[in-house]
DNA sequence: AAATGATGTTAGTGCTTACTTACTCTAGCA
DNA sequence: TGCTAGAGTAAGTAAGCACTAACATCATTT
């Protein structure tokens, strides 16, 4: 019986695998060999579910996709504070990048192997926060009047660029080592610096 | 005679060329026989100049540091006002980070090989341009009493982190890709959400 | 009890890689 | 003119890689 429930999690095992070893020694560096000694197989099983190394890896990607980070939430922000609602905005989007930082990593050093397919996901991450925030600015602005007239777009490319480079620095550089940064005063810190220099 | 002009010339050519197809193809990718190829010469010249590819790379990392991007910039800086100083720092970064991509993109993909060398080059960089930039923010909180009572550890990473994100997703991820960002245009919204988000 | 589907074990193939050996060529300097 | 430093050419080695072939084991299903 094909796709039985032992085979399928034997599947989702070398994926698992695959990701975090990909993740840390990067394409060329996750032997299939370890991939499957990581999963707990012998090395042939992994062929025998994915023909090829390459194909295992753009499986990895494909399955590994990003949850819809804020589109669904552009209604529910508007009925908070200003500041709740950036607040809020910065959460989800720290967990998101969080929840996928293996993958994450793949993209940002294995861009190389399938840069279209990296844009793809990229796009529908990423992409998508932009818009939602940009749209909830406008609405800020237009309305209500509440916000001063700088341009939705760069505004909330640079709101989230803030919190996507401490990210990158902190979670995907240096995450062992100590670096006394909380994250909880991180957060305010940079929302009040965004709220006073976006509000009229 | 050791050293000479030719040598030396040689060696160069092999350091720029690793460089380049390192960044492009990271460590596993990137052959020595592809190395020496794009430098130019027979890939033993490669290991006559240096004995492994490991020792190659060392001499890479090694060789390419950064300049000190805004270390004795403070005092000119002070004589600026505070937008045109922000507009010169936001400059001068994005310079380096430009100048040296092709290191940074290396960094950000390979440092698994070389954690602490890659911390230390990083500790250099972008922690000299924190502090730099943190105590320039001290100054205009205290004497001056011009800028309202933030954290000038975070603000200087909120600052530059808006700009290293933008570098990172436009310059290292897609480089070729046409995106409808000015850059001129994101500078100026960019500091002057800054400017109103941190004044008094 | 027999068939089947999923995995294991072992031994291998052909290819590519970093790196080596041995020898030749050439330009510049003593 | 001859020596030498630096580079080239060609052939090869040992190891590691993705991937395969042949056969065995075992649980589940029929």
């Amino acid at each position: 019986m094909r796709n039985s429930v032992k085979a399928s999690a034997t599947r989702k095992k070398l994926l698992d695998a695959g990701l975090k070893l990909i993740s840390k020694r990067g394409y060329l560096g996750a032997t299939t060999k370890d991939i499957a000694k990581k999963a707990g197989v012998a090395e042939l099983t992994l062929f025998r579910h994915f023909s090829s190394k390459e194909l295992l890896f753009q499986e990895i990607i494909n399955s590994y996709t990003f949850l819809p980070a804020l589109k669904g939430l552009l209604p529910e922000i508007k009925e908070l504070e200003y500041r709740e609602a950036l607040l809020m905005i910065a959460d989800k989007f720290l967990s998101r990048l969080y929840e996928r930082r293996d993958l994450i990593r793949i993209m940002q050093s294995e861009m190389h192997l399938y840069p279209s397919k990296v844009k793809d996901i990229y796009q529908d991450f990423i992409g998508g926060v932009y818009q939602t925030l940009a749209s909830y600015f406008r609405e800020l602005q237009g309305s209500r009047g509440m916000l001063r007239d700088f341009d939705p777009e760069y505004g909330a490319r640079a709101f989230l660029g803030m919190f996507f480079s401490y990210f990158s620095v902190h979670e995907l550089m240096f995450r062992k080592d100590a670096m006394p940064l909380e994250e909880g005063k991180l957060k305010t810190e940079y929302v009040d610096i965004f709220i006073k220099g976006t509000m009229r």
